[in-house]
RNA sequence: GGAUGGGUUCCCGAGUGGCCAAAGGGGGCAGACUGUAAAUCUGUUAGCAACGCUUUCGAAGGUUCGAAUCCUUCCCCAUCCA
């Protein structure tokens, strides 16, 4: 049986790593009691998060104790690793209302009863933070010069970086600090680009106590064009069904790139290391069950197998003329029809497949619009509302894109 | 605080009185080809009761028949100097 180290590992999720003997040591043989740390910067975690969770996860099997730390008090800083722009400032009612989401959507990951994994909020000690006392105990120990330096703040040198932002460092590495005085906590996880910010706190941690914390980054989740994955053009591919839908984040991942998606299903799924191998001599069409299987296997861990199953009916129906299934349906009422009947263009709107008339009508003269698979040629053409009613009735835009429609 | 250069549509970036809903590129969307892939090619990309009208070039005022473009005040950003 592989221990974890080497798991992680060979699923190519390891990044960096302070001391690889000693990490391995710590992890395979359950000594560590790690933390990962959450900024409520929106009211849903996304694909991110959901890496950071299953590591937990994983790490928690082994035997290792998790700690979820929720950035209560850094959210008011905002983390400027990585980012072009400047973080917009988040009012401390909203920072509060993510942190309650966040705490609903983790607890379905990981198991918090008894102790055996610990949800703490930094704000309980960054907020009471007294200024001058901070500096001298804390900001004594960096040196700007190497703060400088350091990959996180490259880009932001060229925009700007303000001296709220560059406190970001400090305060994550306070954290550290804490949870190692007050839980013991010796050892950090986190996404490869928050690699300065744990080093911080292994550092404050060496300087302040004399003793050794340890960090480990997992590897951020980029396809083969070096672009972060689990965004779409809308924004991320968030966990929470009511801003995501199940049926979409199926289909995100039932369409990534064929270069990118063995290395998904060995990074985000719980398959076994030797079924995933066997996969990767997989090549050309046959590609297409890999994707399958990504998406089934992701949907299932996020929404449970149900939703699974339904999302890649839907999917099988819709691409592969099989049975009409569960599709994604949008409620047309009364109201919206005139005498019976309902505009395409309206329709289109009212499903959300397109955002306005404009281009509902544009989609339509491209000759992208079908109603039950009959190409709609005339803009102005009407649905009925007796035969939505009576008959199962599917607009589509674009190939990908399907609406059942229902009178209610 | 001083000097200089800037803020343009989803992003980058042209435009410096009418021909501007604003070049070009990126991204997105649609079509063809395919495997619900990539690459490629084509079209498209503010809104609306649509040969017309309304909103949009950092913000507010002003000049003008007409302003993204000129003037005034303000806000913001970068670079250099303090």
């Amino acid at each position: 049986m592989m221990q974890i180290y080497e798991e992680l590992k060979a699923r190519g999720l390891l990044a960096q790593v302070t001391d690889e003997d000693q990490v391995r040591d710590m992890l395979n043989n359950g000594k560590a009691t790690f933390y990962i740390g959450f900024d409520p910067t929106a009211d849903s975690l996304h694909v991110g998060h959901f890496m950071a969770l299953c590591l937990m996860k994983r790490l928690q099997m082994a035997g290792n104790k998790p700690i979820a730390l929720l950035g209560g008090g850094t959210g008011m800083i905002g983390d400027p690793s990585g980012r072009q722009d400047l973080r917009k400032v988040l009012t401390k009612e909203t920072i509060q209302h993510n942190i309650d989401c966040f705490k609903v959507q983790m607890s379905r990951f990981i198991d918090f009863s008894d102790g055996k994994a610990l949800m703490v909020n930094n704000a309980d000690w960054l907020l009471d933070l007294n200024y001058v006392d901070f500096l001298r105990e804390v900001g004594a120990h960096f040196s700007v010069n190497r703060m400088l330096a350091a990959e996180c703040y490259k880009q932001r040198m060229e925009k700007g970086l303000t001296f709220l932002e560059f406190n970001y460092m400090l305060m994550q590495g306070y954290d550290f600090y804490r949870l190692f005085l007050d839980y013991g906590c010796n050892f950090q996880f986190g996404g490869d680009d928050q690699w300065s910010n744990m080093l911080a706190g292994t550092e404050l941690i060496r300087r302040k106590l004399g003793k050794d914390a340890h960090a480990m980054t997992i590897t951020l989740l980029l396809n083969s064009e070096g672009k972060k994955m689990g965004k779409t053009a809308n924004g991320a591919v968030w966990l929470d069904p009511k801003k995501t839908s199940p049926y979409e984040f199926y289909q995100y991942w039932r369409n990534v790139a064929d270069s990118d998606v063995l290395k998904c299903i060995r990074m985000l799924t719980f398959l076994p290391l030797e079924q995933i191998d066997e996969m990767d001599k997989w090549e050309g069409s046959q590609l297409n069950k890999a994707k399958e299987i990504l998406a089934y296997e992701l949907t299932t861990l996020v929404h449970g197998e149900e939703e699974a199953k339904k999302a890649q009916d839907a999917a099988k129906a819709l691409f592969g003329g099989g049975a009409k299934a569960d599709l994604p349906t949008a409620v047309l009422h009364d109201e919206d029809f005139t005498d019976g009947e309902i505009g395409v263009i309206q329709a289109l709107v009212k499903a959300g497949l397109v955002t306005s008339n404009g281009e509902a009508r544009r989609a339509i003269t491209q000759g992208g619009v079908k109603v039950n698979g009959e190409k709609v040629v005339d803009v102005f053409a009407m649905l009925k509302k007796d035969d939505i009613a009576s008959a199962e009735t599917v607009l589509q835009r674009g190939k990908k894109n399907f609406k059942k429609l229902v009178v209610e």
